[in-house]
RNA sequence: GCCGAAGUGGUGGAACUGGUAGACACGCCAUCUUGAGGGGGUGGUGAGGAAACUCGUGCCGGUUCAAGUCCGGCCUUCGGCACCA
């Protein structure tokens, strides 16, 4: 049996894909451009993860099938390699970033990367660390700058103390760093942000017409967080103004107290002097406790009255005042209106300090009483004077803030929690921040003819937790000249965070050979928006949100055409192995160069594809890779002429032809909507019938070469050429099919009596009602079955299924 | 707590708009080939039952001639959000 040896085919196609530019496109001339991204990777020490793998794989089979459809595909690939992440590791190992990197990028790409058979057109790598990449990611820095879009505040940060950096919002996963996983702490420093709540509605409306992963969607549309209610001004008597946000303003005539939180200041105006020493106290310890105990919802609510009380502007009822940690200032207006009746976390507190709780929305009979649980469902008004009746949310809501509006005491207002983009980083490996400090002209962006501001090359590049970049420790770099007046001034010495870099990246690829911008307006405009982004969901409210922000705002300062950077973005699956995530402590990594060593990248690859549904990720089993490999071998044996000879008349053969047609039609459809196993299993059947049947084709050979080429390209390959093709199977088209051979003359009927399957039977296809009774009723097991019964009913199910319901 | 997604043989997983549950594979069993090992061929393989049949897609109920698929209620797992008012 002609097996074929993977080491020799693969090595001689990833040669001759090189030598002959099979996987490059003419940008200029390409006449379909289809633009197939995949997110580039992180090239860590330890090499490529069998998770890159999965992922590349599966986006590049999408690029090779677009590629037989005709079009012209870009895929390109790059290197991620600036951040923390390479800094990180660099510093664990007591080497320098800027040593370790290349060589990881080297290692990752010639043998890694060019051994799993993507159609990458390696001539157009990004790699983010490079002075001609980060110049361009500074340009972007000083761009947003100038339009507005970038600041520098002071205010509340999230401090990373193991990375020794701040951290935007959404680095930190519950509490911890993402990096390293440290406690995240508070702390009030000035840092640069992004203005991406510039941008909120439309990111969060325009995701509603996005052909995006469900799952990715929903997690953009929880991050930015919008929430409709109103704000509502209560007067505390002989006091201040107090206002609260609400979402529930229909249950205001049942406020029974309001809540401030500890750090409001409005409390040292307020506050009672008896009550005083009582509420230094609550503060004190409330500014113990460390953020995440004081959100931990199973903690029991504390709280100190004030003294104070306020007036309820819908009926002048007069409440108490308290101070309490479940109010956080950092949301809405650090203060709130209290519904025990109609709120959890009011009624628990109103409970603990017996607080009274007043009923303003029925409940249906069957809901605990509000004296024991909250009501939050829907009702109608009810204890709201002139309001009730009225259905709570859809009518209460707006009759009763419009009332308030009206003597100036409420306004619709919507809140998010999305917010600004911390950018700047106290670290060392990364763009620095083209900014300079000049004590006459104030900040000043460096121009863009100055870009890069280089990273200069330090030996001492440990963070040292002083909040400030190790770069500052650096005379020449920190004392430089300001650029409009030319007086002594300082650079800004931190760093962008890497995202930045990946933000943007995919602009670059198509404009690899621009010098002088980022992006070339043409190539832009014939290759961009992205046609089909693969990638983890992991990056749904990083990267993904990221740079959906920024192409907003290159758009909106009117650098880009189009709005959104990707038309379609599908989120793979994750692979565990034997059922659990693969982990170092575990001790369950799949090494992918092991496989690809034994059993060759094609089979590897088709193994991926094959274990599970790719949007959902799969599990890796040991022994399937080297089965695999005998699937190929016995595709390769029984297409090749090297097995013995093949005849070159037409396919024949109902059996064969219904095999054919139907593996083209299905594997193509597979493909398309991402399920990659169930299309290996139609080739697998195709294979599986001609072999059993000894069937040898030429033309059912180069059927099944092009089958199996989006994913096991160097096996098509050398398929394709032992059948006398001269040029790349690639350059050949997809095949078509014969929806009539794929029709049966003859179908197996299932005969059911009262739903339950009796009987198959075989009929001639296409028969009529009337011609199937009299076939069925002949059939011995039906009969038994419905003997002595009376028939009520006949489905029929056409070619399928006839149901006879007796009675 | 809220919002997504998912629970199917010994295992990974199929089943498009309700219509033969378990495609395709792994594993296992039998058998042939081989001196053995490896490899390969053929057949079998959801459970119970001698069989006829019965039961079977997380659990309970419902709709329907017909439910893995639709509806209601629960349980579990994974992911997102979370004292966000």
């Amino acid at each position: 049996m002609a097996k074929y040896d993977p080491k020799a085919v693969e090595a001689k196609w990833r040669d001759r894909w090189e030598k002959e530019g099979t996987c490059k496109v003419d940008l200029d001339a390409a006449e379909r451009p289809f633009y197939n991204l995949m997110m580039f990777p992180y090239p860590s020490a330890e090499g490529l993860h069998v998770g890159n793998v999965f992922a590349f794989v599966g986006s590049d089979i999408q690029g090779r099938y677009r590629r037989l459809q005709g079009y012209d595909v870009f895929e390109p690939l790059g290197f991620d390699a600036f951040g923390m992440h390479s800094e990180n590791f660099a510093l664990k190992q007591g080497r320098h970033p800027a040593e370790m990197v290349p060589k990881n990028i080297e290692h990752f790409r010639e043998n890694q990367l060019k051994r799993i058979g993507l159609m990458v057109d390696w001539s157009r790598q990004v790699d983010t660390t490079v002075p001609e990449y980060y110049r361009w990611t500074q340009w972007m820095f000083v761009t947003l700058l100038r339009h507005g879009f970038a600041y520098r505040a002071q205010g509340q940060v999230n401090w990373c103390p193991g990375c020794k950096t701040v951290l935007a919002k959404e680095q930190v996963i519950d509490d911890e760093c993402e990096r390293c996983q440290s406690k995240v702490e508070k702390r009030d420093m000035e840092q640069w942000y992004f203005r991406t709540t510039a941008f909120k509605d439309e990111l969060l409306d325009e995701l509603d017409r996005l052909d995006w992963s469900e799952r990715t969607k929903t997690a953009q549309r929880q991050w930015i967080g919008r929430s409709s209610g109103a704000d509502v001004t209560f007067r505390v008597e002989g006091g201040p103004e107090l206002k609260v946000f609400t979402t529930r303003p229909d249950t205001l005539f049942g406020a029974t107290y309001m809540v401030v939180s500890p750090e409001h200041p409005v409390l040292d105006e307020i506050t009672a002097p008896e009550r005083r020493e009582a509420l230094a106290e609550y503060r004190r310890r409330a500014a113990a406790i460390s953020e995440a105990e004081r959100q931990d919802e199973k903690r029991e609510k504390t709280g100190v009255f004030t003294g104070a009380h306020a007036v309820n502007p819908v009926n002048g009822a007069r409440i108490p005042v308290w101070a309490a940690d479940y109010v956080l200032m950092g949301y809405g207006t650090g203060a709130i209106m209290a519904v025990p009746a109609h709120d959890s976390r009011d009624h628990e507190f109103a409970r603990k300090f017996d607080l009274p709780i007043i009923q303003v929305v029925t409940a249906p009979p069957e809901a605990p009483d509000v004296a024991d649980e909250a009501w939050t469902g829907e009702g109608a008004l009810m204890n709201s004077g002139p309001f009730d009746g009225l259905e709570a949310k859809s009518e209460g809501i707006p009759r009763i803030v419009e009332k308030l509006a009206g003597e100036g005491k409420a306004e619709f207002r919507t809140l998010y929690r999305l917010r600004d983009w911390c950018v700047s980083r106290q670290r060392y490996w990364g763009p620095p921040i083209p900014v300079i400090y000049c004590p006459k002209c104030g900040t000043v962006p460096v121009p863009e003819k100055d870009l890069p501001v280089l990273l200069p090359y330090i030996e001492d590049f440990k963070p040292d937790g002083s909040g400030r970049s190790p770069l500052r420790r650096h005379a020449e770099f920190y004392n430089t000249s300001c650029p409009s007046c030319g007086e002594a001034a300082t650079r800004e010495t931190d760093v962008s965070d890497n995202f930045l870099c990946s933000a943007w990246y995919f602009y670059r690829y198509p404009s690899t050979e621009f010098g002088d911008r980022p992006f070339d307006a043409a190539r832009t405009r014939k290759w961009l928006p992205v046609d089909l982004y693969v990638g983890g969901n992991e990056h749904a409210v990083l990267h993904l949100l990221y740079s959906r922000w920024l192409c907003r705002a290159l758009h909106s300062a009117g650098l880009l055409d189009f709005a959104e950077p990707y038309k379609r973005f599908v989120a793979h699956g994750i692979i565990v192995k034997d059922g659990s995530k693969m982990s170092k402590s575990r001790g369950n990594i799949v090494n992918p160069d092991d496989y690809v060593g034994a059993y060759g990248a094609d089979a590897f690859r088709v193994y991926l594809m094959f274990m599970g549904a790719y949007l959902e990720g799969g599990d890796f089993r040991d022994g399937g890779v080297k089965a695999m490999k005998g699937f190929l071998d016995r595709l390769y044996a029984a297409a090749s002429p090297e097995a013995g000879p093949l005849s070159v008349s037409e396919p024949e053969g109902a059996e064969t032809l219904f095999w054919l047609n139907s593996a083209v039609k299905a594997v193509g459809n597979d493909i398309e909507r991402f399920s990659y196993n169930t299309a290996i299993a139609r080739i697998m059947e195709l294979v599986n019938h001609i072999t059993k049947h000894k069937i040898r084709n030429r033309s059912i050979s180069a059927t099944l070469a092009v089958l199996i080429s989006p994913f096991a390209p160097h096996l098509a390959e050398e398929l394709w050429e032992s059948l006398g093709n001269s040029g790349s199977v690639f350059d050949s088209r997809w095949p078509s099919y014969d929806e009539e051979k794929i029709r049966r003359p003859e179908v197996e009927y299932v005969v059911q009596v009262n739903g339950k399957v009796r009987d198959k039977i075989n009929l001639a296809a296409g028969l009529t009602p009337e011609e199937i009774d009299p076939l069925v009723l002949a059939s011995p097991v039906a009969l038994k079955w419905i003997e002595g019964k009376e028939i009520v009913r006949k489905i029929y199910v056409p070619d399928k299924l006839i149901n006879l319901v007796v009675k």
